[in-house]
DNA sequence: CCTTTAATTAACATATTTGTTAATTAACCG
DNA sequence: CGGTTAATTAACAAATATGTTAATTAAAGG
């Protein structure tokens, strides 16, 4: 694994690791407050090998407090992630989309015509996002 | 690896995988046309097996046609990747915020008071998205 | 000072990933 | 039919990831 991205999702293919970003989303965490919830299931120096990697993929900076490491999650390293996802929005979107027109031809409500062109994919996109989205209900971890 | 989004995020983490993604959004493709790219680097068993990995994610479909394997993107298997990095576009979105912030007290235009609350953070964010986005060239692969 | 707390490092075991070469399957085509 | 093309499977090697326990570092604090 040399690349920034392929560090970027190898560090997020974890549940752990995930799950410590979910909590670190809600504030700032010492290493042993990220541990708590896993300590049944791992050791500590598992703990904070988990940690070094997100560190290393820039999704948390750590820093000192006494004995105690301070972890904050940093967002601009999602940045790079989202952005490569946002090439395949439109995909998930076209399906959805197609799904949409084919509702429309069962139970119609407007004019369809809508043959789907690049322009249009791009400005539906925000909508669905964040008008029906979240259509399915999902754990979200 | 068991859970479906561990195993997503793992299949992103391989630059090979990303191109053959990238190359299949521009169409379908065979085995050998994904291959074609990566030859020189490595052997067709490899190729077939990172085909594999993007399969069960759930981002390829294979069919069969003679003797030959049309691979096809698969938008739904987007969503929750994309669904999941949602919940932290917000914190990029925040840090670069607080940039506009700070470029507004270095060459002030409008009226700055702006202290960043939930509401106000939501809702700018999809402006940056589309409006500035791509802000820093990426290669974006 | 000595013990406790917080966290890391070292050394190691095991599992998974990623690649290789050789063999195999299966359809096409002359 | 027999050879070629497309792709996969098998068997294996090497690298990386993930976890363990034991030892170590370092600050806090009675």
């Amino acid at each position: 694994m040399q690349d920034t991205l392929s560090q970027a999702f190898a560090a997020l293919a974890d549940p752990t690791r995930r799950a410590m970003l979910v909590r670190l989303s809600r504030g700032e965490a010492n290493v042993s407050d990220l541990a708590e919830p896993f300590l049944k299931h791992m050791s500590l120096p598992a703990i904070t090998k988990h940690i070094q990697v997100l560190e290393k993929a820039g999704f948390v900076t750590k820093s000192v407090n006494a004995q105690y490491r301070p972890c904050k999650i940093n967002g601009e390293a999602f940045r790079d992630v989202t952005d490569w996802m946002d090439q395949y929005r439109v995909f998930w979107e076209e399906s959805f989309d197609r799904l949409e027109l084919y509702l429309k031809t069962v139970s119609p409500r407007k004019k369809s015509g809508n043959v789907r062109t690049k322009e249009k994919s791009k400005t539906t996109t925000k909508a669905n996002t964040k008008g029906k989205g979240k259509r399915n209900a999902r754990k979200q971890e």
